[in-house]
RNA sequence: GUGCUUGUAGCUCAGUUGGAUAGAGCGUUUCCCUCCGAAGGAAAAGGCCGUGCGUUCGAAUCGCAUCAAGCACACCA
């Protein structure tokens, strides 16, 4: 990367001066302690380093050891000045022609780094109850999850995705009793949910489970005798429906795993049994309680209660135990901010089972507001509830994913369906897939030969199939060279790409890659409409047409990450 | 009441371990197609970085306090 690059030569010929002792009482330097910036005033250059804080150290003005590191910098054809304490750097041809060639020849792995520690991780999204349709905020964390998973294993991790299903518990009779009502209904009797607030809560009265009732009496002539029957029936299909949605979507997980399994297999009376043996277990008014307390939670908290049956905890940390057990280096889990509070007693009981809490990561992410002509529609728990579903019909995959990606996860989102919905620059999913496909217009307009609607002359295409094509595969470094200049801002926006990916995949950020192909694709419409890319000399539309391609690659690596399509035509 | 997250341009948001004149997009105003996609581009206007103290050479960034918004505080899942 030239940033490292920038970095690398800064660092030696601080050393250099060192050894050399130029630089006043500093005897030593550790090497990351400069930081590179980009320059507020690109004038200054492309990057820059602040030798400020090493002023301390060096007992010297800042300018002066600026200026003292300089004379031991191996400048080769890049640009070093001095202003202040800032040492700025503008990058020479070298650099910027290699980091075209780069993108030729690494391809569809340009971007990946190097040289870095990978881990087999686990990540866990999305895991809603099988008890009815998504709502938007389970489409943010299918679309972040997705799209992190993708990144992460572009950087080189091994992932593993996992839908963990809530079909255990009080909600899966709820399902079952209200499937009945919707079922009686359905034969004609007059009955309905309970209006009171309190009783309905016992209920999923959404309109969702009609359809569910007249699936199941095409192969049953009326209620079963067993309720539970209900809620096999529901329960299968809502997760049928979950599965088909997530699909469409461009979500796809490794696996879907049963809290209902986890209970038969017996994996979670052995977590308990295991937590009495730790002697973190007391009693008290009858329930059994960990002692969560000694590992940083606020309070202890139930694990057994005093009907005998197991909370909802008790299993989380089962299942938790249980990916640790299977050999994860880290278990990354997307959870909605409403959960926080979950956190601290996961991690004390796998601390207190004899695991390494730091293997769990929780990234929180803040909730959903639908926004429907400027104004905010609340996210009512049974009115107005707008699907997932009903979202991507709307918006479309590609808009609805970017969207729910493109937003830091500590911030609520603000999903404008008006917005999202048109075909302009104020739609930035359309204004990066409009870059694309200008790409792949100019392209296709380099070999084609144009015929006059008028006159029906013929004008031979600017270069053949050939020519285009041994551009691409057999790329020679110096072809770049005639736009280098023009194209600097560009070029160094895609070598941007490599350093972008390394961050956006440390600090699981994914929105950071919704940012930079919107800059990438500003840099390209810039580039477009000051050079004519197809021209009378030859060589330089060769480095035009050679720019172009490497956006395009590049283009369609970050919009991969992002599993949205980079369509040739609009 | 306690905890977590967030307060930056009219709106939606960036701001990378504290650094140069606080940046984008939308919206507003003005310009740019006889020529590769104007679904583009160039430019202008627009800011007490919620507020007040503090830390230091230096703060949107760190600390404390305070105000405001969202979320959570079950023997529900």
């Amino acid at each position: 990367m030239i940033k490292d690059y920038f970095v690398d030569s800064i660092e030696k010929a601080i050393q250099e001066a060192i050894n050399a002792d130029k630089l006043g009482e500093m005897k030593e330097y550790k090497s990351g302690t400069l930081a590179v910036e980009r320059p507020k005033n690109p004038d200054f250059g492309d990057f820059a380093i602040n030798v400020s804080s090493l002023a301390k150290y060096a007992r010297m003005a800042p300018p002066q050891i600026a200026n003292t590191i300089l004379e031991y910098v191996d400048k080769a054809d890049n640009e070093y000045t001095v202003i202040g304490g800032f040492i700025n750097f503008k990058t020479g041809k070298t650099l910027l022609k290699e980091a075209i060639k780069e993108i030729f020849v690494k391809d569809k792995n340009y971007g990946k780094p190097e040289n870095v520690k990978t881990e087999k991780i686990l990540l866990e999204y999305v895991s809603a109850n099988p008890t009815g349709p998504f709502h938007i905020g389970h489409g943010r964390w299918a679309a972040m999850g997705s799209v992190l998973a993708n990144l992460l294993k572009f950087y080189g991790h091994d992932v593993y995705q996992e839908f963990y299903i809530n079909d255990a518990g009080s909600q899966i009779q709820k399902l079952g009793k209200s499937l009945a009502i919707r079922i009686r209904q359905e034969l004609g009797e007059d009955v309905d949910f309970p209006t009171d607030e309190i009783e309905r809560k016992n209920y999923y009265p959404g309109d969702y489970l009609i359809p569910v009732a007249k699936k199941y009496l095409e192969t049953h002539k009326g209620l079963p005798e067993d309720i539970q029957e209900l809620c096999d029936f529901a329960k299968a299909y809502e997760e049928k429906v979950q599965r088909d949605l997530l699909e469409k979507f461009r979500v796809h997980f490794d696996n879907f795993y049963s809290e209902l399994t986890l209970h038969k297999s017996g994996k979670v009376e052995a977590c308990v049994e295991k937590l009495k043996k730790s002697g973190k277990i007391y009693q008290k008014d009858g329930a059994d309680w960990f002692r969560s307390s000694d590992y940083g939670d606020d309070q202890d908290r139930v694990i057994k209660k005093a009907d005998g049956s197991n909370t909802y905890l008790t299993a989380d940390i089962a299942y938790h135990i249980d990916k640790l057990e299977r050999g994860f280096d880290r278990l990354i889990n997307i959870w909605g901010a409403d959960h926080h509070g979950y956190v601290a007693r996961v991690k004390a009981s796998i601390e207190a089972l004899g695991y390494d809490p730091n293997k769990l990561e929780v990234l929180l992410g803040q909730l959903v507001n639908l926004v429907v002509n400027g104004n905010e529609v609340r996210m009512g728990k049974r009115k107005n509830m707008v699907t997932l579903e009903d979202l991507i019909d709307e918006v479309g995959v590609d808009a609805t994913r970017f969207w729910m990606s493109m937003r830091n996860i500590d911030t609520t989102l603000d999903f404008d369906i008006e917005l999202a919905k048109t075909n302009s620059d104020e739609n930035p999913v359309f204004y990066v897939q409009y870059a694309h496909a200008r790409a792949c217009s100019i392209l296709r307009n380099a070999i084609e030969e144009k015929i006059n609607s008028e006159t029906g002359e013929k004008t031979p295409a600017p270069m053949s199939e050939d020519e285009l094509n041994k551009l691409i595969k057999s790329y020679d470094s110096e072809t770049i060279l005639p736009t280098i200049e023009t194209a600097k801002k560009l070029i160094l926006k895609l070598e941007e790409f490599k350093s972008m990916i390394k961050t956006s995949a440390e600090t699981r950020q994914v929105y950071t890659i919704c940012r930079y192909v919107q800059e990438l694709a500003s840099e390209f419409h810039s580039f477009y409409n000051s050079n004519r890319v197809i021209c009378e000399d030859k060589q330089l539309m060769n480095a035009r047409i050679a720019l172009i391609v490497a956006v395009k690659k590049v283009l369609n690596n970050a919009l991969d990450i992002l599993g949205v399509t980079a369509p040739e035509r609009m």
